[in-house]
DNA sequence: TCCATAAGAGTCATTTGTGTTTCTTACTAC
DNA sequence: GTAGTAAGAAACACAAATGACTCTTATGGA
């Protein structure tokens, strides 16, 4: 036996405290609200997923509804979304919203929680979660519309807010409703067919390039 | 004891059977689901709230999941969504979207119970509730679009589909993220700042007069 | 009126999950 | 090395829900 391998097989009986354990806690406990969904999620099988006992969990959190809630923060937190750089507004966005729909299941949980009561029995409130919802999502599409300002290719000043948040909101909408990624026509769509023409229309794009009027593309979403 | 009375008190210790019997049991189911969602949602409780035994319940039902999917069904099909006839698109959609918000309450009960694992346990599928959630309000929408387009107001054939969904998915998202009534402040904008815009930018609307470039209101959304 | 059916009530056995407690022992700091 | 703390394991008591079963009786149709 090694050094490497002794130090290797020491660890496999070590006992984890602290920062190391409270992360492998949470991590467990989002991974069975990802998997379960709140309504299914139980002390038991988060310990059971975390390789510990319950009296652990009880040891920090009262309950189920506390868990999952520091659970999805503690997620968040450490899952920022990688902000696109590509330089330009419109590959920024689609990319930005690709990559939204490949973290649908963190939407899914987070709605579900609520929906399954998560933020009544944890006592805090719907707020809280728009803001871990939205909050986390707003900088970084804020700062796609901030960089596309200074590279002069957008006026802010010009466009309602409500304008920006759209791409995102019908992203959301989606995922909700489809339980699927959604495709990357649909994405371009709503890029090229309903944001783009809005931002010309508050002529807060300046370069000229934006898809003029097009003849009804008459895309089928994902339906059936 | 008055000839009215006695009828009234044998109603009260009267059995109820077949269509009568299954409407208030659906009814009861809906109701519970409404109020506690799916995860909280009993056989025990639905049984307590239609006044009746669970034996009843499971001789037409096998379980939870399929109760509870046929109260949605059963729901939407006794529940309409009334069409709005004002005489011009943008009043009729603004008041389709103020019956949309005031019925938020049925998407929550919809979308928690997919998410709360309803159509995998009841072994249909998310496509089913699309259905659900979507085609009993899309004929809707379609049909005050049809109107428009009948009294020369929209012409259909230049207009994408997803910008006539937009805004019905922008309401969708909305009640979901906020649940709260989504505010007249919000409908007008996205009826006068989003939809209009856009179908004057594809040509379909046939009468000038939509809302023009404005300054942006840089309203606030219900956020905090 | 009689008969077949099912509504409604109550009971039972089983399972699951919660919350707690006790015990052993790993671990850190002194 | 020692002491204090908490991780991890196991067991316990209790509550809630499910699914099934038995019994009484209301109900509609013949």
């Amino acid at each position: 036996m090694t050094l490497m391998e002794r130090s290797v097989a020491e660890e496999a009986n070590r006992r984890r405290r602290g920062r190391a354990l409270e992360d492998a806690l949470l991590r467990a406990a989002w991974d069975e609200l990802v998997e379960s969904g709140y309504g299914a999620l139980t002390m038991e099988r988060v310990a059971v997923r975390a390789a510990t006992s319950r009296a652990v969990l009880y040891r920090r959190w009262p309950g189920k509804a506390d868990l999952a809630l520091a659970a999805i923060r503690h997620h968040i937190e450490t899952n920022p979304i990688p902000l696109p750089d590509t330089g330009n507004l419109r590959d920024d966005l689609i990319t930005l919203l690709r990559a939204m729909t490949r973290r649908r299941g963190e939407l899914a949980a987070m709605i579900g929680a609520q929906l399954g009561g998560l933020f009544t029995e944890a006592r805090t409130s719907p707020a809280e979660l728009r803001e871990l919802v939205l909050g986390g999502r707003r900088p970084s599409s804020r700062r796609i519309f901030d960089r596309a300002a200074e590279r002069g290719e957008l006026d802010l000043t010009r466009v309602p807010r409500h304008v920006l948040d759209m791409p995102f909101d019908l992203m959301r909408h989606d995922m909700l409703m489809t339980f699927e990624p959604v495709p990357d026509e649909r994405i371009t769509a709503i890029v090229d067919d309903l944001f783009l023409p809005l931002l010309a229309h508050y002529g807060g794009v300046r370069t000229a390039g934006g898809p003029g009027p097009r003849p009804p593309a008459e895309e089928e979403r994902p339906t059936s």
